[in-house]
This record gives C-alpha cells, sequence and structure tokens, in this order.
RNA sequence: GCCCCCAUCGUCUAGUGGCCCAGGACGAAGCCCUCUCAAGGCUUAAACCAGGAUUCGAAUUCCUGUGGGGGCACCA
C-alpha cells in the first residue's frame, strides 16, 4: 500500500522554556513522517517582539536534538522551504495580505488601540461580547489607499462573513459547526508589519506544503478562522489534528506557575531541560509523553523505533489528559534497565562528573550491573553509587549501631568482621562472602545486624548496592581502611 | 456572560451494538524472593457521570442534564 509521505512541523513561539506540551506535539510530528517517509520541520514562530526571550530559540533546538527528534528542515539546518524563522518571511505575509485584500477577504483597518478599548468597554457594559465594531470595514478601498499612501498606521483584518456557519474537520472530533457571528474580524498582520498567528501560521503551512496540522486544542476557538483563511486563498486544506491539553496532576486546570514549582521541589518538571537535569531520560520522556494522548492497548513500553512502527493518528485521543510524574518515573525507570551497560556508563559518567567526583571507567563499568535496577534517574546514580569514587567516607556513628544493639556490641561486631576480611587472600564475593555468613552462623547476631554495620562501614550509607559486591569494587585495601575507621568511631561513641 | 471541546478504575488508556459480570499500564495493598534498597514473580481491590430514547441486545448510537477543560488580544 503507498502512503503519501506526511509533511509535519512543530512551531513553537520562542517566548520562555521549552516544556511537555512541545515535546508530546513534536515527537507525534515526527512519528508521523518518519513513518510515512516524509519530513519533520522546525519553524520559530517569533512574531511577537516583545515577548521574545533571548536563548529560547536554541532551547528548543537543543531540547528536540536531546529528545532524538531530528528535524529535517529548520533555521539552522536550512532546506528549500525557508527561511524558518517567521521575522525572516515578511514580505510573504505581506504580499498574502495584499492578496485577501484584492480579492475582498480583508481590509485595512486605522482604528487606534485606544478607541478600540473604548469599544470593548462600551460592549462589556452593555454585557455583549466584545467584537471588533466594523468602523473600518466598510471603508471604499480608494479611500483606504489614500490613508495608507498618506501614511497612517494601519492594521489588516480579516473580513469575516457576518452570516452562516462555518464547518471545519478536525480529523479527531469530525466536523465542528460554528456560526460565523461568533467569530471576530481579527487582526491578520499587525501595524508593525509582522503577521499574526492567523496569518503567518496558514500562509507558511501552505508554502511549507505541510500536510499534517497537529497542534494544542487551545486553537479549537480560532479554527474556523483558520478554515476560511484557507478557502479565502482557496488552498487545500491539510488534515488537522487538535490534540488534548494536558492538566496539572490534579486533574483540575492547567499545570500553573505554583504547579510547576510542587513538581520540582518533587524531583518533576514539565520543561525539558529540567528533566535533562533531573536525570531523565529521551526515552522515558519520550515513552511517557507519547502515551499521554495516544492509546496503546497493551505492551507500552516502547522505543522510539517502535513508536514509529505503531504510531496512528487515529489513535490519538481527544480528552484532556492529567499529568502523572509517577509514571514518568517508572518509564525512565524501565528504559534505564533497558539500556546496554556500555551506554547507560557513558550516560551516568556526566552525573559523577558533575557532583565533583574522579571517575575511573573500569570502576564505573563495574557498578553499572550493582546499581542499573536502583536507578530510577540517572542522578540517583550519586546516592546509590557516589561511596565507589570516594577515598573516605564519613560515617554517623547512630548509623554504625545495629538494630537491637549499643556501641559496645557493634563494635566487637565490627573488629570481627575486620578480622575475618583482613585474613582472606583477596574481596572477590565469591571469596569474602562464605567466612562472613559462617560468622554470622555462629554469632548469634542476625544477619541484617553484622551485614548492616559491615555495609555502613564500607559505603557510609544504610542502603546500598549489593554488600560484597561493592566490597569486591571497592576492594580490600580500602575496605579495610574503612572498617578501621568504624571500629574507632564506635570505640569513641562506647566511651562517651 | 458567550462560544467550542471532552466525559471508562485515583491517573493514562483499550473498547466503534452481542466476544465485556469491561482488558492493559502507573499507583495502592498482600504474598514470594531477599544482606539493606531495588528489581523480579504471583495475587487482590479499583471504572462505563446521570436520566431518557433507539434496539431482541448499548460502555459503544441519539437527545437532555450535570461535571470538567479550553477559548473570547495589534499573544501564540
Amino acid at each position: 500500500m503507498f502512503i503519501k509521505p506526511a509533511r509535519t512541523r512543530i512551531a513553537p513561539s520562542p517566548t520562555g522554556h521549552m516544556h511537555l506540551g512541545t515535546a508530546r506535539v513534536a515527537l507525534y510530528d515526527y512519528l508521523l513522517a518518519k513513518q510515512t517517509g516524509g519530513q519533520f520541520i522546525l519553524r520559530i514562530e517569533d512574531t511577537d517582539l516583545k515577548r521574545a526571550v533571548v536563548g529560547a530559540e536554541q532551547e528548543i533546538m537543543d531540547g528536540l536534538r536531546w529528545l532524538g527528534l531530528q528535524y529535517d528542515e529548520g533555521p539552522d539546518v536550512g532546506g528549500k522551504y525557508g527561511p524558518y524563522r517567521q521575522t525572516e518571511r515578511r514580505e510573504i505575509y505581506t504580499q498574502h495580505a495584499k492578496i485577501l485584500i484584492d480579492n475582498g477577504s480583508a481590509y485595512p483597518c486605522f482604528c487606534t488601540p485606544e478607541h478600540l478599548e473604548k469599544v470593548k468597554q462600551e460592549q462589556n457594559a452593555r454585557k455583549e461580547n466584545p467584537h471588533y465594531d466594523g468602523t473600518c470595514r466598510a471603508l471604499a478601498p480608494d479611500e483606504a489607499a489614500k490613508r495608507i499612501s498618506n501614511g497612517e498606521k494601519y492594521v489588516v483584518r480579516f473580513k469575516m462573513p457576518k452570516e452562516g456557519i462555518t464547518i471545519a474537520h478536525d480529523h479527531l472530533r469530525g466536523d465542528i459547526a460554528t456560526e460565523n457571528k461568533q467569530l471576530n474580524d481579527y487582526v491578520l498582520l499587525k501595524s508593525d508589519g509582522l503577521p499574526t498567528y492567523h496569518l503567518a501560521a496558514i500562509v507558511d503551512d501552505h508554502e511549507m506544503q505541510i500536510t499534517h496540522v497537529l497542534r494544542g486544542s487551545e486553537w479549537l476557538g480560532t479554527f474556523p478562522l483558520h478554515v476560511n483563511i484557507v478557502r479565502a486563498f482557496g488552498w487545500d486544506e491539510p488534515t488537522w489534528i487538535h490534540l488534548s491539553v494536558f492538566l496539572k496532576p490534579s486533574g483540575k486546570g492547567k499545570m500553573s506557575k505554583r504547579e510547576a514549582a510542587a513538581a520540582m521541589k518533587d524531583g518533576h518538571s514539565i520543561f525539558i531541560k529540567d528533566m535533562q537535569e533531573l536525570g531523565f531520560t529521551p526515552e522515558g520522556v519520550l515513552n511517557w509523553s507519547a502515551l499521554m494522548g495516544w492509546g496503546v492497548a497493551e505492551d507500552d513500553v516502547m522505543t522510539t523505533a517502535q513508536m514509529i512502527e505503531r504510531f496512528s493518528i487515529d489513535s490519538l485521543t481527544s480528552s484532556p489528559a492529567a499529568i502523572n510524574f509517577q509514571k514518568l518515573d517508572h518509564f525512565n525507570a524501565t528504559h534505564i534497565r533497558l539500556m546496554t551497560n556500555n551506554d547507560l556508563a557513558a550516560r551516568l559518567a556526566p552525573y559523577y562528573v558533575r557532583e565533583g567526583f574522579n571517575v575511573d571507567d573500569a570502576v564505573l563499568l563495574k557498578i553499572i550491573p550493582l546499581i542499573r535496577e536502583r536507578l530510577v534517574t540517572l542522578d540517583d546514580c550519586i546516592s546509590f553509587g557516589g561511596f565507589f569514587f570516594k577515598e573516605n567516607v564519613t560515617l554517623a556513628p547512630e548509623d554504625l549501631i545495629a538494630k537491637g544493639l549499643d556501641a559496645k556490641r557493634s563494635a566487637e561486631i565490627a573488629r570481627k568482621c575486620y578480622e575475618i576480611l583482613s585474613a582472606l587472600k583477596s574481596m572477590d564475593h565469591a571469596t569474602a562472602e562464605p567466612p562472613m555468613r559462617a560468622y554470622v552462623e555462629s554469632s548469634g547476631f542476625t544477619v541484617n545486624q553484622i551485614f548492616g554495620i559491615l555495609r555502613v562501614a564500607v559505603t557510609g550509607q544504610k542502603v546500598s548496592p549489593p554488600l560484597f559486591e561493592s566490597m569486591e569494587v571497592i576492594g580490600k585495601e580500602k575496605c579495610l581502611q574503612r572498617i578501621q575507621n568504624a571500629i574507632e568511631i564506635l570505640e569513641k561513641e562506647k566511651s562517651l
């Protein structure tokens, strides 16, 4: 069966941090393009000069690359439909605005912001729906042309039909009928000469031959407008797909600054850059976000390749989805367990470096099997395996005293451990574990008591990877040194 | 206020008139394994918003209500 290659686009505006919503639309765009042998495009919608944030564009490109969603065309990679930054496409929009004016679908408007504000307040006072009052809609073309040549400032507005209904077709929701009188004469071209989203996105999607427009459902309100603009140009419509929005974890409303801060405190975030720093993997983030809005019956752990294979715009869902960070943890941990040792090692190393550890590659490779199934995020490698790279560990006396025992008895146990281990030829777990087990048997103490003291002495923590495997990596000399240190601490504690 | 969208376990979802006393996943609970913590295995609890209509038969179709979400800018 021949499938027409899809051309899809992610069109973010560089006004802040790249967030989950953008990543998820980009993912679906990417999957659809790859699956059909088409292209995935990045277009920067930077027409709002006032809200522009320095560095935001770079963050988007970095985020997309980090996720592995490499675009085929974009500002920094080029492409034959460029430029891919809307501020560099001014003339295109001016020309298209003119086309609409000439064919009677749009008109210049000279109303001042003050006039507009006044109209709005009057309408509010009368409990009317706010809408443009149409002052300039009736202006004669030559009159308008004169005022323009006089240098008067103006915008271009779309001449929305006052009667009838517009039927817009969304791939997920079917036909959506809206009475035209509900719509406004929206501004297409601003007085600074730059287009609004309504003009820019429609023109670009056509010029760039986009076949499927995937965007957030916040665009549903102006969807009929967009359809009218496309028709005013006489163009074919792309397949429109309005994705559901994300709700905050409680399911009540959108994610706010407050919730974002709360999530961050909990080690989560809706910002891609944060996720990277918090130790989440692209695989985990992608798999997780893919499933919020895409109904997969079973076997929902997927790599990007598997997603490309299984993706279908028909199985996208249209209801809002509450963000569930616990599920992110799950997918992240699952994908960590799926990685090869070498891959995981390469990803963990930066986190150790960030903490100031000297990373010995041989040691790192050895500890991977010990810690991998304990990692939820990559940076958990610090808490689970930081001690492997330390010269000395700092011990809390209270941690060294085993449950049900006092400092004196604990010190005795530590001394006995030292005695047994120092007599061994190596610290291989196969060598060290049997004599220690034998000691436990004969001592009358429990496994937890004895191994617990040893664990804290050697690793400095109450929770660690398997004891003897860990000791093997640390080595005999360092282990004994640390146990000696523990004995001294317990002796001191005893005398208090 | 007006317009639009949505409605299955706590959450993400499967389900397109009989395969459904509703399946999977996260989370929760219990058991097993166990040197801590995990991982793993097994098990349990947990849902079709309400009311009408169509039909031999409805989670699935249609109305109404209710609830939730989104939008009403020279922002995207």
